[in-house]
Formats: C-alpha cells, sequence, structure tokens
DNA sequence: TCTCGATATTTGAAAAGTCAACTAACCAGC
DNA sequence: GCTGGTTAGTTGACTTTTCAAATATCGAGA
C-alpha cells in the first residue's frame, strides 16, 4: 500500500475508473462526429429517446437520458427551434408536454444513428457475441441495483 | 422489426445504452452524496486523480478525467479558492501548472472515497469477485480501442 | 362545484462548461 | 543568443446546465 496515499486507492481495479472512462471516450467521440453535423450529445440523447411516430414526454425524456428536467426542457426547445422536433401539451392530460419527432427530426436520428454505431463497431472490435451479451448483462444488473 | 422505427434500433441490446445509463446513475447518486459535504462531480474527480503528496498538471487531470482544458483550469481555480488545493507553475518547466492537495484535500479526498464506494458496493452487491474483474477487463479493452 | 394536494412543466437568475484567440515557456537549429 | 515551431495554460465572450421558485393541470373528496 502506498505510503503517500492513506485509501491505498488503485486505478487499475476501481470499476467506475474504467466505466466512467470508456463512456466519457465514448462521447467523446460522439460529440466529435456530431458536430461535423452541428448536432450535440444533449440533442442525440434526444433523438434516440424519442422513437419515430412516437410522442414522449420531457420528463420521460430527462429520465431516460439521466439529465435534469428544466436542462431538457431546454434541450428540446432549441431543437424545437432547429426544427428538430415538435413539442405539445397532451391531449389527455394538460400537464405533460409530449415531443415528437418532425421529418428533419427522423433523418437526423437515421443519421446520427449510424455514428454511433461506428464508434461502437471500434469499440467492441474482437469481441465475440457472448463478451458483447456479457457486457449488457452486467450493466443491466448495475442499472437495476442503483434504480430505486 | 418495429414499423415505425426504421432503424430497428433496441434499447435493450444497444450496450451504450446501458453503459451511459449506469455511468449516469452512478454520478447522480454520488453527485447527491457530495452535496451533502458541499461537493460536486467535478471537484470528486479532481480529488481522486491527484494522489496525496504527488503533483498533477491541468492538462494531466483533464486527460484522465476527460474534461477539457479550460474547464479543468476553472475547477483548479475553484477549488484552490475553496482551500482544497494547490496550484503553482512546474519548477523543472514553467508551461506546466502543478496542482497538489492541501490537508483539506486530503480530508475531503478520504471522505469523497468512502462516499463513491458505499455505492460501488450497492452496484456490484451480489456479483462475484471474477465478474468484477470481468467488468474492468471488458471496459479497459473498451478504453484501449476508443483511445488512439 | 370548489379546494387541496400531487404531478409536470416553465421561468429567470446564477453557476459551470466551451470555444477561439492569446500569452508564456521551452527547445532545436541556426 | 536569437528565431520559429511547439506545448501548456489563460482569458473573455458565449452557450449550456442547474437551482429554486412559480405556474398549470389534474383528480379526489367536502
Amino acid at each position: 500500500m502506498d505510503e503517500l496515499d492513506p485509501l491505498g486507492f488503485e486505478t487499475q481495479e476501481w470499476p467506475f475508473y474504467w466505466l466512467t472512462r470508456a463512456t466519457g471516450l465514448y462521447l467523446s467521440r460522439l460529440e466529435r462526429s456530431l458536430k461535423a453535423e452541428g448536432l450535440d450529445v444533449a440533442r442525440y440523447r434526444v433523438l434516440m429517446c424519442v422513437r419515430p411516430g412516437q410522442a414522449r414526454s420531457i420528463g420521460e425524456i430527462a429520465e431516460l437520458a439521466i439529465v435534469k428536467l428544466p436542462t431538457m426542457l431546454k434541450i428540446v426547445q432549441r431543437m424545437q427551434a432547429d426544427g428538430l422536433v415538435l413539442a405539445r401539451p397532451r391531449e389527455e392530460d394538460g400537464r405533460f408536454t409530449d415531443v415528437t419527432l418532425t421529418s428533419a427530426g427522423v433523418d437526423a436520428r437515421q443519421r446520427v444513428w449510424h455514428m454511433a454505431h461506428s464508434i461502437y463497431e471500434k469499440a467492441f472490435s474482437g469481441d465475440t457475441p457472448p463478451d458483447r451479451v456479457t457486457v449488457n448483462e452486467q450493466m443491466a444488473r448495475i442499472v437495476a441495483r442503483l434504480s430505486d
């Protein structure tokens, strides 16, 4: 144990170090690709959370993307100004604001999906299908344990 | 394949969905714990990157934390104002600004480490030691492939 | 129907992050 | 010892995120 470090913290053995780093690198790369389209990670998340032809409330999208609600509201407002989404009160319950993709939004979704997918291919290249399933399962377990 | 979704995107099978979600939940929880101490995730990262008695340049910390350099500069400035770190030009090469923890910083590091560790225990509860090693290895592979 | 509590969003001010341009220090080759 | 290219940091303008307080809608029950 390191004399200078009373915690004996070893980077190599700390899972959240790797987790945050892998996620950070993924997002950095995605950000770089998106920038070429005039988009960013915040918009990307909305594009992926809202499926074409479906509607999702701002709160639902915020929860899926793990972003605070006022933040998501403003992302949606920017995207509406960009013409990527439409936001309007839900018919059945006026408290909700439903977000849907415009056709420009659907197109953008398609393009950004390809970007994300090519990063995925690089990130997992060489891993066998069972390896990949294992990652999903492991992450899903963590998500389940950290969701209350 | 979903008629409405030309990409056939299935959340359950998309590893980055799980990766970003697990990381996001981890960070949300950490943020909540840190707030009680008047700290935040940005400061947490610096506290963990700089080992007591060692010095790290702002650029090194930014690179480790996957944060842009000007952002890290400002985090360090805030932390210096808080009395958690000391920043000064490196002796051997004045271009670098070396950051070290003050004794208040070392104390804070110890406290936040315990917070992070208790989230880790929750996140991985039930996983065997080999499971945990597998996660580290898998994440390390992704990191290696996404680093140029 | 009217009111209260709960839910979902909206707002505006404050904090944090980002970009692009600038400065400072170094060093290899003249 | 000067000069030009390179690396590391700093700055100020601008954008995005966050917080806390306000608004809007709904639904149960007096």
